[in-house]
RNA sequence: CGGAAAGUAGCUUAAUUUGGUAGAGCACUACGUUCGGGACGUAGAGGUUGCAGGUUCAAAUCCUGUCUUUCCGACCA
């Protein structure tokens, strides 16, 4: 790419409306640019990443046979309807209707159409197993976009689908992606952390998430550095730290807790510790109430809490339900004398003479115990937190935060029954197919290289994923022998297939040093005043030194820093 | 969806409190001097102050509505 003749720019400044440091790189480096929130162009240089990122993934994907096909984006609502997936996804889908009336969808995920392009092939046990996936914008209408590319509505994102005939080559079918998936986050370049987590609304048996280890990822992940265990902290199953203490069962006793309705308040007005106390939630689950108590200290984990209900929907009640329910104003809950069903954290089995609200507003309960009410589960249901130890080790956890860059998942024969994907086994008898899916988020992994390869300068691109490898800068295009010498190599490099970008614009040096930095292109060779000894320089993005050398050794060496890396 | 903030030149922003000709830096155009880490000088172009109403002799500024963006929260395969 010749530069002066090229679509390219850069910024200066951050746009005032980007918080995350890839969300300002890329867009000062005028590789993307919001059209509207949540919703980005790829420029010519940021698509070339892009490209670069679906290469990788094509090639591993050939790699374990998985063909590629392309799905349209457009698709009727009735087949979400059917799976029963427009209720899980709700106000997240894109909808809109035909000018007769008919409702489609952009898709959001496309478990559905695969499987009926599964159930074209798929009749006998003959036609399993295989794998196919494909590369193709994704419309997910969130609620809060944020973070650049890392939380978008409309994105680019790699899916792809897994067909056997039973667990077992299910579980090939996925070992064999997850490998494939641990070779292409390393072609990427990318830290990232392997992660147990939620099937949340895509179902099914098992669900890894690849996580990207940034500061500004979503996601909290909990990792056991002893062990090796890892998983999303929504499901980091939490082992009991209270302890039985052999303490004797006092009386009950009611106090005046005036106008103070939080654990923190209570707490000092009465002078307890916060892990005396029980806190107790009212939730609305598929429209029952609930109450869940949780030590003060604790925070009740509501992906568990969903499991341990076996419900789908769930939100807290508001003020007016739960003054409804308890007579009292909110913040006063307790236990004794509710009438809905309660369900307590494993953490409070062991607590004895807690303090829980009395159900009448400015009093709260001293000194309960267990006997003093009844409670249908008690099951672990809170969130996982710092002084938690490691639930399969025991040994301390470290915890980071990740972007959730890919995920593989072990659907099970859930959407093959909702669907009806079947096949004749050998005793000719119908059985379902079982699944997997797996995805990759394309503009997440482009924002998570930049989030952890970055300086004060910019970006610092992977080579395999840089937009170009190389970059010759003219110091002067005025000096002919310079201009002549950085035709000549660009010339040189691109016949021997290196991208290379030849910045020939009649701008001074240090604009140009700049801008190839800040675009993060790996290797520069720089053509100045020596060029009079034949002498260019080389600079490696990532190092602060530079080497110099013949202007007719420099494809070698260019070669070689490629080949080494 | 709740709470908060912001919309002024291509970009970043000043002027808004206290109504009175909208100003700067960068970028851009021309000429000149420069030319190895975001040069300098001179001259210039660029604005319906998000949009629609209202108050006023007068509105970027005050009021109402609306749209957009961002932040916190809720939500999040």
């Amino acid at each position: 790419m010749r530069l002066k003749t090229s679509y390219f720019y850069t910024y200066k400044e951050n746009p005032k409306d980007e918080e995350s440091t890839s969300g300002n790189l890329l867009t000062r480096a005028g590789m993307i640019r919001k059209t509207s929130s949540g919703v980005y162009m790829y420029l010519p240089l940021g698509y070339k990443v892009i490209k670069n990122i679906e290469k990788i993934i094509r090639e591993e994907l050939e790699n374990i046979g998985a063909g590629e096909l392309l799905m349209p984006a457009l698709v009727p609502e009735e087949l979400y309807e059917q799976s029963g997936r427009k209720e899980s996804f709700g106000s997240d889908m894109f909808s809109l209707y035909d000018r007769f009336d008919k409702k489609y969808c952009l898709a959001p995920t496309h478990e559905e159409l695969f499987t009926i392009a599964a159930s074209a092939k798929i009749k006998s046990y003959k036609d399993l197993p295989f794998s196919i996936y494909q590369i193709q914008d994704k419309f997910r209408d969130e609620a809060r976009s944020r973070y650049g590319l890392i939380r978008v509505r409309e994105f680019l994102m790699k899916d792809a689908y897994s067909f056997d005939a039973d667990e077992k080559g299910l579980n090939n079918s996925y070992n064999e992606m997850y490998n494939a998936y641990k070779k292409i986050f390393a072609r990427l370049g990318i830290n990232y952390k392997i992660v147990k987590s939620d099937t949340g609304a895509m179902g099914g048996l098992l669900s890894e998430e690849f996580q990207a280890i940034t500061n500004i990822g979503e996601d909290k992940l909990v990792i056991c550095d002893h062990c090796g265990y890892a998983s999303n902290s929504e499901v980091s199953s939490c082992i009991s730290i209270t302890e039985n203490k052999d303490e004797d069962i006092k009386i009950r006793e009611l106090v005046k807790t005036p106008d103070v309705g939080t654990i923190q308040q209570v707490a000092k007005y009465l002078d307890e510790p916060e892990e005396k106390f029980v806190k107790t939630l009212i939730y609305k689950a598929d429209n029952e109430f609930y109450a869940v108590m949780v030590k003060g200290c604790h925070e009740v984990n509501e992906f568990k809490l969903k499991k341990a209900l076996k419900v789908s929907n769930l939100e807290l009640a508001d003020s007016i339900e739960v003054e409804k329910l308890t007579s009292a104003k909110i913040g006063f809950v307790g236990p004794i004398g509710l009438d809905i069903p309660i369900i307590i954290d494993n953490e409070v089995l062991n607590m004895k003479n807690f303090i829980v609200g009395a159900n009448k507003t400015d009093y709260h309960y001293k000194n309960v115990n267990l006997e003093d009410f009844n409670y249908f589960l008690s099951q672990d249901i809170r969130c996982i937190t710092e002084l938690d130890k490691c639930p399969s080790c025991g040994k301390s956890l470290v915890f980071k935060n990740g972007i959730e860059i890919g995920n593989t998942f072990k659907l099970g024969t859930k959407y093959s029954q909702s669907l009806n994907l079947t096949y004749l086994n050998k005793d000719n008898l119908s059985k379902y197919v079982w699944m997997g899916c797996y995805g990759i988020g394309i503009g997440r992994c482009m924002a998570a290289i930049v989030e952890q390869n970055n300086d004060e300068n910019g970006i610092i691109w992977p080579l395999e994923v840089a937009p170009f490898k190389v970059a010759i800068v003219i110091v002067n295009t005025y000096d002919s022998a310079q201009v002549d010498a950085g035709n000549y190599l660009y010339s040189e490099l691109k016949k021997n297939n290196i991208s290379t970008i030849l910045d020939d614009r009649d701008e001074r040096a240090g604009v140009k040093f700049n801008d190839m930095d800040l675009i993060g292109i790996p290797i520069r060779i720089t053509i100045g005043n020596k060029i009079n000894d034949q002498l260019v320089e080389i600079k490696q993005r990532r190092k602060n030194s530079f080497e110099e050398i013949s202007l007719y050794d420099t494809l070698n060496r260019i070669e070689d820093i490629i080949d080494g890396e």
